[in-house]
DNA sequence: ATAGGCCTGACG
DNA sequence: CGTCAGGCCTAT
């Protein structure tokens, strides 16, 4: 479900409350979810563990340990963090537990279980292909057009290329139809196509889309919600993602839905091209 | 490039 | 019952 902001306002809260907290244990009640390295070794290498910072690359976040490891927890699309006493019962899905040495539990919450957990020497991110790959980050300063302009080589569509992970980090289904929606470009559109006005126009939207959803919290569709349990309120400024029947802000036509890369897309027919 | 798979839950 | 869902991997 969390996308780059929703990812980077849980990273932020993170950060702040658990640098200098101390992971006592962990436990792994489904084991699936840990890609790397075995569960139990995973469980006895956390036990002890000091948190030192946590950091954020596209949808991953990377929990800083002072043992030299890098603890990895990627959301996928249901998954969630919170941070409670112990004691208080855990929610349904509750599939990981980190005891803290302050009496407090992070619980990892999650569904529909798509997402993963490794445990790594940190920086070295060759168990998990997605990490290992990763494109530039869009929110960096160094993110520029000339950069998006690279990334968007080639000839796929323009939309399932912002879903590419290698090509750009941390983009989802709402924030790629959001962003070229504010851009005028309709998402089947092949990237050899695309001239460097429209390059440039895509540019600026990336950006503003992505630091307005962060200044709202992120976008809560159905059921993303921060460390604290808040929701977003960016989906009230949501122009076209779910908008399928509803006016376009700009023109009024009816928004539509289609697939492309397997994906519901939204858009609208007039003002996208 | 597309379909299907991984899962559970909400909604029509 | 069927469809859809913020992600991502595989096989075709």
């Amino acid at each position: 479900m969390p996308e780059l902001p929703e990812v980077e306002i849980i990273r932020r809260q993170l950060h702040g409350e658990l640098t200098g907290a101390r992971i006592t244990r962990c436990e792994v009640l489904l084991p699936r979810l840990v890609t790397h390295p075995s569960p139990r070794t995973y469980e006895r290498a956390l036990t002890d563990s000091g948190i030192r910072g946590v950091n954020r690359r596209g949808k991953y976040l990377l929990i800083d340990l002072d043992d030299h490891l890098e603890l990895i927890i990627h959301l996928g699309m249901t998954g969630s963090l919170s941070l409670v006493s112990r004691g208080e019962e855990r929610p349904r899905h509750t599939h990981l537990v980190f005891y803290l040495a302050d009496g407090r539990d992070l619980l990892y919450v999650d569904p529909r279980t798509f997402g993963e957990t490794a445990l790594v020497p940190p920086g070295d991110h060759r168990f998990l292909r997605g990490l290992h790959t990763i494109g530039p980050e869009p929110i960096d300063e160094g993110f520029t057009c000339d950069v998006l302009a690279c990334a968007l080589a080639g000839s796929a569509r323009v939309k399932s290329a912002l879903l590419d992970q290698s090509r750009v980090a941390g983009i989802g289904n709402i924030y790629a139809d959001e962003m070229l929606y504010r851009a005028g470009i309709h998402p089947c559109r092949r990237l050899d196509d695309i001239t460097p006005p429209e390059i440039e126009l895509l540019h600026a939207s990336m950006r503003e889309v992505l630091n307005q959803a962060l200044s709202q919290g992120g976008s809560s569709v159905s059921d993303y919600v921060d460390l604290e349990g808040e929701p977003g309120t960016f989906q009230s400024m949501h122009r076209v993602y779910r908008r399928e029947g509803e006016a376009c802000l700009v023109c009024c036509e009816p928004i539509r839905r289609m697939r492309v890369a397997g994906r519901s897309s939204y858009y609208c027919p007039h003002c996208q091209r």
